[in-house]
RNA sequence: GGCCCCGUAGUUCAAUGGAUAGAAUAGAAGUUUCCUAAACUUUAGAUGUAGGUUCGAUUCCUGCCGGGGCUACCA
């Protein structure tokens, strides 16, 4: 039972009787209380004064004198200015923590039977996963994981960029220049085997511009005219007509880079439930181009394009189909709309694509609302901003790209240089030290691309990512571990960890349940919001409010056995909260470092 | 040009229209070598700019300045 219901039913009983009003649940606002006032919520009466006709001072006072003679959860209450300070009594506090030691799955729903699907990563098969990607993946993951926290049916699906002119560049070059080289034989993974090839095309059509250039053609004439590229188009038109032998190197290259894909993810910690690809998707959609025209959603130009109008909503006039009949972009995504929902009949559905997108999804949200499809308010773009590095801005003609994988792998290396010179995994086995490393890089990745508001373009710096003390997932992960620590010492002891309802509260103990008790509607909001960040503060807020109850315990521990179990209900229950913040980031929680 | 996003301590990030704008880190001063931690305490330091809306604005609205993005019959 979540406590801040015992406070809203008590005020909307207090505005019944008081000023013969009711107040809806949703118009009460409760916030924590600054920490130099008494009590622990804070119920705003400004906007009240209206309904109470009485000053807002007046009208808290009022509230809280109700409260106090009408209910029997409330200690005691202050007023500052239009602010109602709310002091709890015992009994409320020890009542919730107990309903957390208690609960299996604390801070997570009931099944609320929406499904909802969500979209991330989005690879292309011409080239490895890069930084930007880590970003994309990570959120779409832990997003999938909050909404399911929140009682959703999640079906988590990957539209993979397969086909297309740049994925013939990488065949051609390989065709070209090769010579029968496979992952195994180059000893490298298969997604890098063919970013390789990407570059080598891009290397060699530059040679080839520049020759023509000096030809005497511009600049222009000499990129439409390159050998290589005309190669590389027709060789695209081959692979749409089914040309055997190029579908057949299509299909080897492919292979090759899902197989390294597959790796990337695993070390990420991701997964999918269904993987779609854009050669089986590109074709889709023409329906709807008709659909839109019977509907009069969308008009047909003198030269047979169709278009939509969306001016009405300042995104100007978009095409949808081309003179000739072929698609673009937005018409295989209005298809896929379509098919995503036949295969998950879903209220939302989520994609997780950067903000240069932003407009797109705009206008293809804007159409398929349009054409009154039954999820189109339910469609959301989770945009998110680029990541910078340190050492600046990363380009992928320039090679300054920071490839996915190397990163992982310098994270795990900087966090085991950094874990280590602790000493204190010393009983470890190579096998045990080695799972904690890559439990803290990973962790400190995460963290740091998780805990910034996902539309803001953010900086990554690896080193302070990696900090032992700080807002970083390794300070978090290390609480976790003590916390695992003391659990495990007071089993050892045969200490009891069960709350004596007697016992009175210490401030720094209820100080740490008030931080523990926000923590469903933390989530709630989370979910509300797309914001794995708000999920990642609050992991952070529970570790650092375990230093200051930490002490504070430290100094009664041995006379006072009472306290001692009540530190060992309250260090089971944060770490089992922690545990589960960091489950909902994709964070590894580690019993012992 | 039009449209969208972002501007908060030196730096990296917070703040459902609420109280004295929070953290972390770097800086300054002090205590300690005990607890699985070079830790703890104290201190200094910020809302780009000009207006507007109201009991109250980092938050909402308008102009300006700065950064980024989009504005393809590319994907």
């Amino acid at each position: 039972m979540d406590i801040s219901i015992h406070i809203k039913t008590g005020i909307q009983q207090a505005f019944q009787a008081l000023y013969n009003h009711d107040l809806s649940n949703d118009s009460i606002a409760l916030q924590p209380t600054r920490k130099e006032f008494k009590g622990s919520h804070t119920f705003v009466t400004f906007p009240f004064a209206r309904v109470s006709k009485k000053n807002p001072v007046q009208t808290a006072e009022d509230l809280g004198n109700f409260l106090l003679t009408k209910t029997d959860w409330l200690k005691d209450f202050n007023v500052v200015k239009g602010f109602l300070n709310l002091e709890l009594a015992d009994k409320v506090w020890l009542e919730t923590l107990e309903n957390i030691l208690n609960s299996d799955n604390y801070g997570h729903a009931e099944p609320n039977g929406e499904k909802v699907m969500v979209e991330y990563s989005s690879p292309n098969t011409n080239k490895p996963l890069h930084l930007g990607h880590l970003r994309n993946n990570f959120l779409g993951f832990s997003i999938s994981r909050i909404l399911e926290a929140n009682g959703y049916e999640v079906m988590k699906v990957n539209l993979v960029n397969d086909r297309g002119i740049h994925i013939c560049k990488s065949m051609l070059a390989y065709q070209k220049f090769g010579e029968g080289e496979t992952p195994e034989s180059a000893n490298i993974k298969g997604d890098h085997l063919i970013g390789k090839y990407y570059v080598i095309f891009d290397k060699e059509y530059k040679k080839e511009i520049a020759e023509l250039v000096e030809k005497g053609q511009t600049e222009e004439e000499a990129k439409k005219n390159a050998p290589l590229i005309l190669e590389a188009q027709a060789m695209l038109k081959k692979w749409e007509e089914g040309d055997e032998k190029v579908v057949g190197l299509w299909k080897q290259m492919n292979d090759w880079v899902y197989e390294g894909f597959d790796q990337t993810y695993r070390q990420m910690g991701v997964s999918f439930d269904k993987m779609y690809k854009e050669s089986n998707t590109y074709l889709l959609g023409k329906d709807i181009v008709d659909e839109g025209l019977e509907k009069g959603v969308f008009y047909k130009k003198d030269d047979n394009s169709v278009w939509a109008d969306l001016s009405a909503e300042k995104l100007d006039h978009k095409l949808v189909l081309r003179g000739n009949g072929t698609s673009v972009y937005i018409t295989q995504d209005m298809g896929t709309c379509d098919m995503k929902y036949e295969d998950l009949p879903f209220t939302k559905s989520v994609y997780v694509v950067g903000n240069e997108q932003d407009h797109h999804f705009n206008v293809l949200f804007s159409i398929m609302k349009k054409l009154g499809r039954p999820y189109g308010e339910g469609l959301y773009h989770l945009s998110y901003g680029m990541v910078d590095l340190p050492s600046g801005k990363m380009k992928s003609r320039e090679g300054t790209v920071v490839d996915a994988d190397d990163l992982m792998d310098e994270m795990i290396e900087t966090a085991a240089a950094r874990v280590a010179e602790k000493e204190k995994i010393a009983e470890f086995s190579e096998e045990e030290k080695n799972e904690l490393f890559k439990i803290n890089g990973l962790g400190a990745l995460k963290y740091f691309l998780l805990k910034v508001d996902p539309k803001r373009r953010m900086l990554f710096n690896p080193e302070e990512s990696v900090e032992l003390n700080g807002h970083t997932a390794i300070f978090i992960q290390y609480t976790h571990a003590r916390a695992s620590a003391i659990v495990r010492r007071a089993k050892e002891l045969d200490a009891n960890a069960v709350i004596s309802t007697s016992l009175v509260l210490e401030p720094a103990e209820s100080e740490l349940i008030g931080l523990l008790y926000e923590y469903p509607e933390k989530i709630q909001l989370a979910a509300k919001e797309y914001s794995p960040a708000i999920i990642a503060q609050y992991a952070y807020d529970l570790a650092k409010s375990y230093n200051r109850f930490y002490h504070e315990v430290k100094i009664f521990d041995e006379e006072d056995e009472q306290k001692v179990s009540m530190r060992v209900a309250l260090t089971t229950t944060l770490k089992s909260t922690i545990k589960s913040a960091l489950g909902l980031l994709g964070i590894d929680a580690p019993e012992r470092m």
